[in-house]
RNA sequence: GCCGACGUGGCGGAACUGGCAUACGCGCUCGACUCAAAAUCGAGUGGCCGUGAGGUCAUGCGGGUUCAACUCCCGCCGUCGGCACCA
C-alpha cells in the first residue's frame, strides 16, 4: 500500500457523523414503538425520568446511556422495545427560581425541558419521544387528582390532625424527607419542628405486609433490605394497663402499650408516655401540673433545638399517677419522657429497665427500681437478685424467666406465648404487630404542585371536586410575596369557589400534593399519554406491564420505589391496572461524584458538563468511557483521565474496518504473520477470537456488565490490528470478525458503528441508510458459531504443591493419565520435584494440574 | 449504636460456581516516525533478590479450612451508603 493511498482514508470525526445519524434515525422513526405489535415479545425498559433542573450532567449520562445500550441490545434480540422518557417537573426548585429570578415556574420549567430534550438527544439515545410525559402539564396532573379522588372514595386517602414535621421554609414534609440526627429538611437543610396540623394522608400502612413480600420481583438485595427495615414489622403484644385510683383522679383508664417482649412483663417497674399522649393532662397530679406542662412544651420545641446525639441524657417528669400491671397487680409510677415517640405503637410503653437499654438509662437517672426477670444460662439462682450493671438484652435460647410469679423457671421463649395467652384470657392484652412505616403525608404548602381536589364548605364539610370539574388548574398569575408562603393561599380567584353539593360559598384546598405522587404511576401514563378518558389504558397496560427493567439511583430506595409499589397495589385494588408490582427487574447504577469525591451539586461547583466532552470526543466515546469506568452499580468520583484510551480504541475500530491493508510506519513487525502461523491458521484464529468474544459479550450485555464487555471488544480490535497488513487482512474471516465487532459494539457506540456499517455496505455495492431495515440497529444479534469458537489445544498451568512451575500445551480432551505422563516428564517439573515422589496429582477438570509431594 | 456494600499495581479496574492474581484501559519508561513537537505505532512496566535462567513476597490486618483461597469460615481495622431512642 502506498502512503498516498492511505492518506485518502477519511479520518474518524465523530462530531461530523453523530448529528447526521441522530437526525436520520428520527426521520426513519426507528425507535417509535408500535405498542399494538404483538408479533414480537415486548420489553418495557424504563429509566428514572429526570427532574427538570435545567441541565443534563454527567450523572444523567451515566444513568441513561448504558440503559440505551440495553434498549438497543434487546431490539437486536428481536424484541419490541418500549423505552420512553419524560420530565419530573413539579417541585420546589422551580418555585425557588421563580422567586429569585422573577420568572414564572412554568416558564422556567418549560425552558429547562427544551434544553434538556436537546441534550438528551445528543446522547444518541433511542427514546420514544411520542410517549413523553410532563408532570406539570394539566393533562398529566388532572389524573393525579382523579386517582386521589378514587383513593378518597376507597378510604385510602384521609385527612387527619397530628403532629407533623414542619420546615420553616418548605412547610410540611413526609417523614422520609427529614434527614439526619439533627432532623433537617432534605431540600433546604433548615431544622424541622413538630406542628399539630390538619393534613392529607395516603394509607400506605394498609399494604405494609404486602410491601414486605418481594417474591416475583428481581430487585437488588440492599434495596429489599432497606425497604424491609423501613417498613419495620415487629411482632409482640399489646398489653392493657389500668390507671390506679388516687386522691386526684378516679383511675380505671386504660393505658395500652406495645411490647415485643411480653415475657418481661413482670419486670415492668414504671411506665412512660410520650409528651403528646392524650392522657397526659388527665393523669397529671395537680401538684405536678406546672412541671409537666413545662416539659411537654419544651418537648414540642425539642426537635428544632439541639438533638444531635442519640447518646443524649434521658429527660422526663413524673405525672404523680400510677398504673396497675395486669399480671401481678403491682402499682407502678407513670412518667412522661420524649424518648417515647407519639407516632409508634400506642405512644406509651411499659418500662423494663433490666432488659432494655433505654429504660435502664432512664431508671438509673431517676432512681427507679430495676428488676431482673430474664436470666441467661450463666446466671445461678443465687445471682438473680444481684444488681445489674447494664440491661440484659438477649434472645438466647437458654434464657429463662425469673422473678415472674408462676412463670419463673420457664424458658423465656415459651414465656412470650404463655403470657400473651394469660392476657388474652383476661382480656387484658393480645398478640399484636406493629410497623415503623407510617401513612404517607402528602400535603404540601407550595404552589408548584398538583392541587388537592377538595373543597371546604361550612355546610357540607369536605367535598370532593366532581370528576367533570377536573383538572383543578393552578392559576396562571400568582403573586410571590416571599418564601415560605403558599401564594395559592392569598389568591382569592383560586380559593373562593362554590360548594358542588349545596352551591353555597366555599373554599378550595390550597395545599398541593407531594411531587412523589407524580412519579408513583408515571410509567403507566407513558403507555397512553394522550388518553383523555382514563389515567391508564387497561388493555395496553395488561400487555406491557410490569416494566421489565427499571434503572435508576439507589437514593430512591425508601421513597419513590416504595411509593411506586404502594400505588401499583392500590390502583390494582381499584381495578385501574392488573399488575400488583410495578418493576420486575430493578438495577441501581452507582452515583458519579464530583472530582472532589463529594456529591455533585451546583453549590459545590463540582458539576461536570458533558457537552464539552461530547464536542471534543463525540457521544460514542463519552458513552463507552462511562461504561468502561467500572461496574455500573459502583459509580465513583468523576475523572476524565483515560477517555483518550476510549477515543484511540474507536479510531482503531475505524481503521480496522476501512483500512485493513495499511501498515503503520515505524513498526518492524507489522504486516507480518506471527511466527509459525500461515494465513489459514491466522484466519482460523481470527474467527475463533471473534466468536468467543461474541459468546462472552452477549452474556455481558444481558447481565449489564458493560465494563468487561468493552474490554473484550478492545481485545478483539487489538487482535485485528495485529493482523492488519498481513495476508489474513481482508480475508473472509477478517471481514466476518470486523462485522461481528461492529454488531457487538453497536448498542454501546451507535453512531460510529452505523457509519461504518453503511460505508462497508456501500463498498460492497449495496444500498445503505435508505431505510430503517438497513440500519445496523435493525440487524439481528449474531449467533455464535460453536465450531469456529472451539479450541483444539489448551494451555494447562502446572503447579507443584500449589506453586506455578510450568505450562504445557495439550490437545483438548486429553486423558488424565496421558496429561499426567506429559506433565511429569517436563524438565521444570522434574527439577521442582527434586527427586520426591508425587503423593497425589490433582487435575481440576483439565483446567490445571497440581502435583502434590511431601 | 444497628443494617448494608466495599477494601486487589502509581490510578480506574479484571479474575462469574475455590483452580495461572493483576485481563482491559490510564499513567510512566524506552524506542520508531519527525528538524522538533503533537498525533500514531512498537517494546517494557506489582515489590524485593539475581548479570541470567530463576527465586521469593504480595489481593486492608491476624488466624483457620483446603492439594489449592482475592474467592469459604472466625476475629479485627478502614472507607462509603442507609437508619436515628421504633419499645
Amino acid at each position: 500500500m502506498s502512503a498516498v493511498e492511505r492518506i485518502r482514508i477519511d479520518r474518524y470525526e465523530p462530531t461530523a457523523i453523530e448529528p447526521r445519524w441522530q437526525q436520520r434515525w428520527a426521520e426513519l422513526g426507528l425507535y417509535d414503538t408500535d405498542l399494538a405489535d404483538t408479533t414480537r415479545p415486548k420489553f418495557y425498559l424504563l429509566t428514572m425520568y429526570p427532574y427538570t433542573s435545567g441541565n443534563i450532567h454527567i450523572g444523567h449520562w451515566y444513568a441513561k446511556t448504558p440503559t440505551d445500550a440495553i434498549a438497543r441490545f434487546h431490539r437486536m434480540q428481536g424484541e419490541n422495545v418500549f423505552f420512553p422518557i419524560g420530565f419530573d417537573s413539579f417541585g420546589l426548585p422551580a418555585e425557588n427560581a421563580a422567586i429569585k429570578n422573577k420568572i414564572h415556574p412554568r416558564e422556567w420549567t418549560l425552558n429547562n425541558i427544551d434544553n434538556m430534550r436537546r441534550q438528551l438527544r445528543s446522547m444518541g439515545t433511542t427514546f420514544d419521544w411520542n410517549s413523553e410525559v410532563v408532570t406539570c402539564d394539566p393533562t398529566y396532573y388532572r389524573w393525579n387528582q382523579w386517582i386521589f379522588l378514587r383513593f378518597l372514595e376507597a378510604g385510602l386517602a384521609y385527612r387527619a390532625s397530628s403532629p407533623v414535621d414542619w420546615c420553616p421554609n418548605d412547610g410540611t414534609l413526609a417523614r422520609e424527607q427529614v434527614e439526619g440526627a439533627d432532623r433537617h429538611c432534605w431540600r433546604c437543610g433548615a431544622r424541622v419542628e413538630k406542628r399539630e396540623l390538619d393534613q392529607w394522608y395516603l394509607r400506605t400502612t394498609k399494604y405494609a405486609d404486602e410491601l414486605l413480600d418481594f417474591s416475583g420481583i428481581e430487585w437488588p438485595e440492599p434495596i429489599r433490605i432497606m425497604q424491609t427495615n423501613w417498613i419495620g414489622r415487629s411482632e409482640g403484644a399489646e398489653v392493657v394497663f389500668t390507671t390506679a385510683r388516687d386522691a386526684h383522679q378516679p383511675g380505671g383508664d386504660e393505658l395500652r402499650v406495645f411490647t415485643t417482649r411480653p415475657d418481661t412483663l413482670y419486670g415492668a417497674t414504671f411506665m412512660v408516655m410520650s409528651p403528646e399522649h392524650p392522657l397526659v393532662s388527665k393523669l397529671t397530679h395537680p401538684d405536678r401540673a406546672a412541671e409537666v406542662e413545662a416539659y411537654v412544651t419544651a418537648a414540642g420545641r425539642e426537635t428544632e433545638i439541639e438533638r444531635m446525639s442519640t447518646e443524649r441524657e434521658k429527660t422526663g417528669v413524673f405525672t404523680g399517677s400510677y398504673a396497675i400491671n395486669p399480671v401481678n397487680e403491682e402499682r407502678i409510677p407513670i412518667w412522661i419522657a420524649d424518648y417515647v415517640l407519639a407516632g409508634y405503637g400506642t405512644g406509651a410503653i411499659m418500662a423494663v429497665p433490666a432488659h432494655d437499654e433505654r429504660d435502664f438509662a432512664f431508671a438509673q437517672k431517676f432512681g427507679l427500681p430495676i428488676r431482673r426477670v430474664i436470666a441467661g444460662p450463666e446466671i445461678s439462682y443465687k445471682d438473680v437478685a444481684a444488681p445489674l450493671e447494664a440491661a440484659y438484652v438477649s434472645h438466647d435460647s437458654k434464657d429463662r424467666m425469673v422473678n415472674s410469679g408462676p412463670h419463673s423457671g420457664q424458658p423465656a421463649r415459651d414465656g412470650f406465648t404463655s403470657i400473651v395467652a394469660t392476657l388474652e384470657n383476661q382480656s387484658r392484652g393480645k398478640a399484636a404487630v406493629n410497623y415503623r412505616l407510617r401513612d404517607w403525608l402528602i400535603s404540601r404548602q407550595r404552589y408548584w404542585g398538583t392541587p388537592i381536589p377538595v373543597i371546604y364548605c361550612d355546610a357540607d364539610g369536605i367535598v370532593p371536586v366532581p370528576d367533570d370539574q377536573l383538572p383543578v388548574q393552578l392559576p396562571e398569575t400568582v403573586d410571590y410575596a416571599g418564601r415560605g408562603e403558599n401564594p395559592l393561599k392569598t389568591d382569592t380567584s383560586f380559593v373562593d369557589t362554590t360548594c358542588p353539593k349545596c352551591g353555597g360559598p366555599a373554599r378550595r384546598e390550597t395545599d398541593t400534593m407531594d411531587t412523589f405522587i407524580d412519579s408513583s404511576w408515571y410509567w403507566f401514563r407513558y403507555l397512553s399519554p394522550a388518553d383523555a378518558d382514563a389515567p391508564v389504558d387497561r388493555r395496553i397496560e395488561a400487555r406491557w406491564c410490569p416494566v421489565d427493567q427499571y434503572t435508576g439511583g439507589a437514593e430512591h430506595a425508601v421513597m419513590h420505589l416504595l411509593y411506586a409499589r404502594f400505588f401499583t397495589k392500590a390502583m390494582a385494588d381499584l381495578g385501574l391496572v392488573h399488575e400488583r408490582e410495578p418493576f420486575k427487574r430493578l438495577f441501581n447504577q452507582g452515583q458519579i461524584l464530583g472530582a472532589d469525591g463529594e456529591r455533585m451539586s451546583k453549590s459545590r461547583g463540582n458539576v461536570e458538563d458533558p457537552d464539552k466532552l461530547v464536542s471534543r470526543y463525540g457521544a460514542d466515546t463519552v458513552r463507552l468511557f462511562l461504561m468502561f469506568m467500572g461496574p455500573w452499580d459502583q459509580g465513583g468520583p468523576w475523572s476524565p483521565t483515560g477517555i483518550g484510551g476510549i477515543s484511540r480504541f474507536l479510531h482503531r475500530v475505524w481503521t480496522a474496518a476501512l483500512d485493513p491493508h495499511g501498515i503503520e510506519a515505524g513498526d518492524p513487525e507489522s504486516g507480518v504473520l506471527p511466527a509459525g502461523q500461515d494465513s489459514a491458521a491466522a484466519e482460523k484464529a481470527l474467527r475463533a477470537a471473534a466468536h468467543r468474544t461474541l459468546r462472552v459479550v452477549s452474556d455481558e450485555y444481558a447481565e449489564l456488565r458493560f465494563n468487561t464487555m468493552v474490554a473484550h471488544l478492545m481485545e478483539l480490535s487489538n487482535l485485528l490490528m495485529r493482523y492488519r497488513g498481513t495476508e489474513a487482512a481482508g480475508s473472509a474471516a477478517w471481514n466476518e470478525a470486523v462485522l461481528l465487532l461492529l454488531l457487538m459494539l453497536a448498542p454501546a457506540a451507535p453512531h460510529i458503528t452505523e457509519e461504518l456499517w453503511a460505508r462497508l455496505a456501500e463498498a460492497r455495492g449495496e444500498e445503505s441508510g435508505a431505510d430503517a431495515k438497513s440500519s445496523i440497529h435493525s440487524q439481528p444479534w449474531p449467533a455464535v458459531d460453536d465450531a469456529a469458537a472451539a479450541e483444539s489445544e489448551r494451555e494447562v498451568p502446572v503447579q507443584v504443591n500449589g506453586k506455578l512451575r510450568d505450562k504445557v500445551m495439550v490437545p483438548v480432551g486429553i486423558a488424565e493419565s496421558e496429561l499426567e505422563r506429559v506433565v511429569l516428564a517436563r524438565p521444570k517439573i522434574v527439577a521442582a520435584l527434586e527427586g520426591r515422589v508425587p503423593l497425589k496429582v490433582i487435575h481440576a477438570g483439565g483446567k490445571l494440574v497440581n502435583v502434590v509431594v511431601r
